[in-house]
Parts: structure tokens; sequence; C-alpha cells
DNA sequence: GAGTTATTAATAATAATTATTGACTTATAA
DNA sequence: TTATAAGTCAATAATTATTATTAATAACTC
């Protein structure tokens, strides 16, 4: 997810119609960096719109996943997290706050991930997720 | 889990009972590759035991899993993997076949990650997952 | 072996996500 | 415009993985 009108773009070209449903999770989601869940942006979202539906808003999001404008991380056991950014980059979750740090490979130090082979494997895409305790909590 | 008697051992110093079941799942997942879900586990051990419950599947995998023999690994959206492997290493998810492969730091070329601090943040544990198409897949 | 207590199986509960459906919009064409 | 067709919405129900509850049972201690 680039920009807004870059998402409005490819949603027109795949065919999807503009509601202001989805408009609302795409402004939500452009540039967020905080990997809320399906809850969450429900929430958030239903003080401007109070009959939004959580259908709508895992819609939305599954949608949005197609065209690969978002991704969703494994960072709890018991829900899925989304995340604007689909560019390769590790993320870092705080057992003390809970929150999820992007970390991208340039300010990552000691980190070289080879993603075309490995032990003969073809690699199509990798997730590199740590967990400790981060700068702010230290 | 590195062996059974060490398990064993270990169940007993935290004051856990040994009962079949328990040792039946022990027995099941010790140098199991396969990365097994919970339902797979409870099929399997259903046969020698045709009233083990769900739960009782659940809870010592919960069980294991605090006691660090095991792990739970996040491989499907929509349910857990468990490894009996506890040692950092690397999974590879073929999109072909679904089956999991362990990979280890040594048959890495190319991967790299040091684990100590990244960006500032302190760095307990972490996870390195990929997805392609595995060598007997290719 | 008897007593204590954790564990079991069965069942119900929880919670995230997906499916269904009928009303409602929107986009396009007449 | 208005009609029409298609897609989308909210509401609701369904699904499914996992956890909680509980009465009966089995494992450990003495």
């Amino acid at each position: 997810m680039h920009s807004f009108e870059n998402t409005i773009q490819k949603l027109r070209s795949e065919g999807f119609k503009l509601t202001p449903q989805r408009l609302a999770v795409i402004k939500y989601m452009i540039g967020n960096k905080s990997h809320p869940s399906a809850l969450a942006i429900h929430k958030e979202l239903k003080r401007r719109y109070p009959t939004l539906s959580f259908s709508t808003v895992y819609n939305t999001l599954n949608m949005l996943q197609k065209i690969d404008e978002i991704r969703s991380i494994h960072v709890f056991d018991d829900h899925l997290n989304y995340d604007p950014n689909t560019e390769p980059h590790i993320h870092f979750l705080c057992s003390k706050c809970d929150m999820v740090h992007d970390i991208f490979l340039e300010q990552a130090e000691g980190i070289q991930v080879y993603a075309g082979e490995i032990d003969g494997h073809l690699v199509d895409s990798y997730e590199l997720f740590f967990k400790g305790t981060c700068k702010d909590c230290r």
C-alpha cells in the first residue's frame, strides 16, 4: 500500500467498487505502523461509521491482501494482525509493551537473509520475527 | 524434547503426573519431524487411546510448552503446529506439498541472524520462516 | 492399599473468522 | 433521468480452533 491514489487506482483496475467503508479501511491502514488487528480497526472506524460490520472489515482486509496492498502477520496465537508495508522487513514484538516494531534491513546489522535458494529449496518469500524487550522498555 | 528419559525426568521434577495420555503424546512428539497440529496428534493417538479427548491433547501440549520441551509454530492461518525441536532453527513451508522442512543454520548458506541486539532492541528469540517450493517438488 | 490431589473425558464456552442473505448502492446504458 | 444489473453492505448465523468447567478417575505418597 504505497499511497492512497495508488491503491485506489489498483482497486478500480481490478473492478472493485470504491465504497466509503473500503476507503475508510484504506485510509486507516496507509502508513499505519501499529500493525492493528481486525478488532482494532473495527473499533476505531466504528466511531465514524457506527453501522460498520466486522464482515466488511474482514472482507476489505482480505481484498487488500489479494491485491497485495497489505499483508497479515502472526504476532499472537489467537488472531491476525495487518501490515500495510508489503516490502520485506523484520518484525520485533516487545514482550513488555506488546508493541510490534518494524525493522528494515538497513538498520539490521548482523542480519543477512539470502532469499534465493536454501538447502535445495526454492524461496519465494520469508518472514523474520523477533521477540524481546524493545528499546523504549529496556 | 531431547530424549524420552530427559522429558520424563523434567515432568517428575516439576510435579506433573505421568499419565498414559501424556506419555503417548510425548512419545509421539519425540523426534517427530512432521510438525503436527493438535488435530493430527489427536487423530493418530486416538487409535491407541479411543477415549482420548482434545482437551487432553491441548493440555499436554501446553504443559510441554511451559517446560520448554516443545514449541508452537504458526505455519497456517487457522491453527497451530507443534515442533519438538526447541533449538533455534529455520522452517520452510512448501506451497506445493504443504510440508514443513527444518533447516539448520549449518545448512543455511547466506543466512545469518545475530540475535543479541537489533536496532536498539534486546532480542530473546527469533523465528525465521520461509515459503516456496521444496527440493522434492521442484 | 488408603488418602490426597492432579488429571481425564465429556461437555460447554469462547472467540476469531467466514458464509449467507436480503436490502441497498452504484455504475452504466437506454 | 430512469432502468437495470451487478456488487456491496449490515445483520446474522455458521464454522472452527482453542480453552474452561466439572464430576469421575487414576497416579503418587505414605
